[in-house]
RNA sequence: GGGCGCGUAGCUCAGCGGGAGAGCACUACGUUGACAUCGUAGGGGUCACUGGUUCAAUCCCAGUCGUGCCCA
């Protein structure tokens, strides 16, 4: 093996051939009708234009971790991966680059757009079809350098033609059923992409602005007004209404009053509604029902007028006064302001906190517009996905993340699908010339029904807008296996076992796969939604570019390989906590990895090789029995944190063991009985020494994929064998006893050598001297033990000879083990008095301990109240001081004597 | 304003009713052909605070303070 492992040189090679040799693809990837027990997985579909952040690298690593070793444990492992169209932000990116070439869309506002190159809807389509071929989905290519074991040969895009035709089927069949529906209504506009977006995507913030207070003259009076109080002066060009609470005695004489609109000059109603807080501004209220939501809400209770005053833009449109035609919004506002203080009518200007709208990908301020949209009756979908939670069908992990989906759930809104732009999957309602709305999967099929409708052939328009992206995600689950085609694919992989996902898309997507798939597959999407953490910074915060602070994952394999950034974040993952996550940290795994390949070297360089029949019950020596029951208890811990998703401490069992139990003793003994003549037994560490590493390489391989499959195949090399790492068997340790009394007594021989080694450094004996070890007077099966182990000590502990015998002197170290006391005589070197501090030190702890278990037990309540077992094992506890007590008074008192 | 978290070693975090743990950082010393990306040993904590429940509280409950996120 090499010295250094280079895993630049290694990763790559081995990807390959993992993807060439089929090892990522389930049964039905190949056409396999099998029976074995099936896992399945969907991958959160990244967008097409993403490339990889720290927390794809996160949720990935976690699925892989999954896949992994799930395919270990002999399933029928599928891990659908795929990309979704990122509808606006794709459209953003290829017409930016176009811009850069002076080419501009036929669409939106285009007065600004006179003598510029004007790409039509099909001409666009093709460019961005082209935009990805040579530059979309870097993503996945970046997902491969990660590791993740995704079945690439069922790739899937939300543009295919299989998932779109499963999206127009979903569009027509809601329909069909009345949930889906056209609906002149307020939404959130983006006046910087010309499209609807949703509720999700509107970004609430905190900002300071003000509260303008205007006077509003009342119609044929000059001398009577009403103040209004207002964050958006330039609406005031689309108030229909001045609104008064009812109670409001204040007001009470204005109501059915009106007021003539200052600069706009309509005459518009003063009303009473209780949406009008008298607590705030001034009391009264002006409403601009297409502006504000709670405005449109009033409108529609009174029957105001709804005046439009902005076009997609969001400048001015020809509702408004000429001379404010034509002006951005925030410019309109300017001049309203001037314009009501040069007319008298600005009273006065107030500080006030609220928050505002922003588009979370535009960055622009949302304008809320009056747009025909199609909505989804979300509610109606919600209530069988609220039951399947509620009921356990879906359970959550960590479970508290229920109530967030709950919350959302009930209070759900309808969920506005159309988007105006072009890219994505466009809308299949076909309108006739009298505006009548043809719905159906295919312009035939609509110009069929148009023709039964008209009676004759009749030419149709369709629809300019396309879905919400996530309308696509929604049916991800279902649609990715082969639906709406009732396949075998899809019985056996649906419902898949677990999404593994980031808490921030819960309501985007996780909800409404649950609905949808409730829906049309009659059945939850996933038995499982795990979700995991956010990744931050070492300070906490969240990365952005905007900060500086990102730490790019792609930067992070190429120093330290996939395998460190892999077992940095699973070891990192608790639930329930964000990661803060240091580069130090990532080094520090960077150094297991660098153990275990240091490792597998010394297993190598000493013929650490499995013979075909070895079983490990044939073991004999007790330090193998220690081992190999070490082992089957961490293969435990790890399963079992798999299985609940505790990837955390999953990774820390198998590293303590491979750390702290395979590299730091057993490898270290294994030094003693490799150099000896007992060739029996020399032959039986080498084997397990050799099964042992084998065992932490499977047990590793979901965590650290590379270096343990490098690992494995360098020993196969040796061994002739040819299975990868990735295909073969999770340990099985059905035919391993646990040996209890083999422990015990590995562990006896570990706190000795801990102990020596300790009292060695704290008196400052050179490390290089080697020392006699006596006793005298232990019990019986201390002198079998120290016989049996004599080697092992010596070794470990820098021990030269091991004798029963009293030492001769007071000049003696002595170490108090269980129930013996043990001596290193050292005369001319010890310090007595710092000999006696030592001990003296001990002496009081103990005392300490038991004068604590003494409290307890002479506690009456504690004895009649406290379960038997407790009290048994405090008094154990305190037999064993009592005796480590008395020992170290003797060890003590030789210290004085002599 | 409503909801969900979190305050444990210098830092990052596990643990969550019966003996305070890990990694990193720090200090001292380094030997034996796997490994200095290492080894051995060590120091370091009123488990935020105040009450309560309990035989027993870092852990459960209530409140306070601090802090983060989500929703309005």
């Amino acid at each position: 093996m090499e010295k250094f492992y280079d895993p630049k040189k290694v990763e790559p090679r081995l990807y390959e051939e993992w993807e060439n040799s089929g090892a990522f693809s389930s049964d039905d990837t190949f056409g396999d009708q099998t029976t074995r027990e099936k896992f399945s997985i969907v991958i959160p579909p990244p967008n097409v234009t993403g490339s990889l952040h720290i927390g794809h690298a996160l949720n990935n690593t976690l699925q892989d971790i999954l896949a992994r070793y799930y395919r270990m444990k002999g399933c029928d492992v599928l891990w659908q991966p795929g990309m979704d169209h990122a509808g606006i932000a794709t459209q953003m990116v290829v017409e930016r680059q176009l811009a850069e070439e002076n080419i501009f869309l036929a669409r939106g506002n285009q007065q600004s757009m006179e003598n510029k190159c004007l790409l039509g809807r099909d001409q666009f389509l093709k460019k961005v079809w082209e935009w990805k071929a040579k530059s979309g989905g870097t993503i996945l290519n970046q997902l491969r350098r990660l590791g993740a074991s995704c079945d690439w040969k069922r790739e899937r895009f939300t543009m295919d033609e299989g998932l779109s035709q499963a999206v127009r089927s979903v569009f027509v069949s809601l329909y069909r059923e009345g949930i889906i529906y056209r609906d002149k209504r307020l939404v959130n506009w983006d006046p910087k992409f010309h499209t609807a977006i949703s509720d999700l995507e509107v970004e609430q913030r905190e900002t300071k602005g003000n509260l303008w207070y205007f006077r509003y003259p009342l119609e044929g009076s000059t001398s009577q007004f009403i103040t209004v109080a207002t964050t958006r002066p330039e609406t005031m060009l689309g108030d229909t209404a001045v609104a008064v609470h009812p109670d409001d005695k204040r007001f009470e004489k204005f109501i059915g009053k009106s007021i003539r609109l200052p600069i706009v000059g309509r005459i518009i109603p003063i009303i009473a509604d209780e949406y009008s807080d008298p607590e705030k501004g001034s009391g009264a209220v002006k409403i601009t029902p297409a502006h504000d939501f709670n405005d449109f809400e009033v409108g529609k209770r009174h029957n105001l007028e709804m005046v439009s005053i902005f076009d997609e833009s969001g400048n001015v449109n020809h509702e408004a006064p000429n001379n404010f035609q034509g002006m951005d919004r925030f410019d309109a506002r300017k001049k309203i302001i001037d314009s009501m203080d040069e007319l008298g009518f600005l009273v006065k200007v107030e500080e006030n906190y609220m928050t505002i709208p922003y588009g979370d990908r535009s960055g622009v301020v949302i304008e809320p517009r009056l747009t025909d949209q199609w909505f989804v009756n979300a509610k109606v979908l919600a209530q069988p996905a609220i039951e399947a939670v509620k009921s356990g069908k879906t359970k959550f992990v960590p479970k508290h993340w229920e109530n967030t989906y709950f919350d959302w759930m009930k209070n759900i809104q309808p969920w506005c699908i159309s988007r105006q732009i072009w890219w994505g999957h466009r809308i299949p309602v076909w309108y006739g010339p009298d505006g009548i709305a043809f719905v159906a999967e295919t312009e035939r099929e609509a110009l069929e029904d148009a023709k039964k409708h008209y009676g004759v052939s009749t030419p149709l328009i369709q629809d300019d807008d396309v879905l919400d992206t996530w309308f696509s995600s929604a049916l991800w689950s279902f649609s990715t296996l082969g639906w709406p085609q009732m396949t075998s694919t899809l019985s056996k992989y649906y419902p898949t076992n677990v999404l593994v996902t980031g808490f921030d898309i819960i309501f985007f997507w996780v909800a409404r796969m649950m609905m949808m798939g409730l829906h049309f597959c009659k059945d939850i999407p996933f038995n499982t939604v795990y979700i995991h953490a956010l990744v931050r910074d070492a300070q906490g915060q969240k990365m952005s570019k905007s900060k500086g602070n990102v730490l790019d994952p792609l930067e992070i394999i190429e120093r330290y390989g996939a395998d460190s950034l892999r077992f940095t974040l699973a070891a990192m993952a608790a639930q329930g906590r964000d990661i803060k996550l240091a580069p130090a940290r990532i080094e520090g795994y960077r150094n297991f990895i660098t153990k275990l390949w240091n490792a597998a070297r010394y297993a190598d360089m000493n013929k650490c090789y499995i013979p075909l029949d070895f079983s490990p019950s044939e073991c004999k020596l007790i330090l193998n029995k220690w081992i190999v029951t070490k082992l089957r208890e961490t293969e435990q811990l790890v399963s079992n944190a798999i299985l609940e998703y505790r990837f955390n401490d999953a990774a820390n069992a198998i590293y303590a063991f491979t750390w702290h139990k395979y590299c730091d003793w057993y490898l270290e003994f294994s030094k003693s009985i490799l150099n000896s003549k007992d060739e029996d037994a020399v032959n039986e560490v080498r084997t397990v020494t050799g099964w042992v590493l084998e065992r932490i390489l499977k047990i590793l391989h979901p965590f650290i994929p590379f270096v343990t499959e490098e690992i494995w195949q360098n020993r196969n090399e040796v061994s002739g064998q040819k299975s990868a790492l990735i295909t073969s068997s999770w340990p099985d340790f059905k035919e391993v006893e646990p040996e209890l009394a083999a422990c015990n007594e590995i562990d006896w021989v570990i706190t000795l050598i801990s102990q020596i080694r300790a009292v060695r450094a704290e008196m400052n004996i050179p490390a290089r001297a080697k020392l006699s070890l006596l006793f005298k007077n232990v019990q019986e099966n201390t002198r079998a033990l120290i016989n049996r182990h004599a080697e092992l000590l010596k070794q470990l502990a820098r021990i030269k000879d091991i004798r029963e015998e009293q030492p001769s002197s007071k000049e003696t170290l002595q170490i108090v083990v269980d129930h013996d006391t043990f001596f290193l005589p050292l005369e001319g070197v010890i310090n007595i008095a710092q000999e006696k501090t030592r001990i003296l030190r001990d002496i009081d702890k103990v005392n300490k301990e038991i004068s604590k278990l003494q409290n307890k037990l002479s506690n009456k309540k504690f004895l009649t109240k406290a379960p038997t077992d407790v009290i048994d094992e405090n008094r154990e506890r305190l037999a064993e001081e009592v005796v480590a007590k008395n020992l170290l008074e003797n060890a003590f008192k030789r210290l004085t004597g002599f």
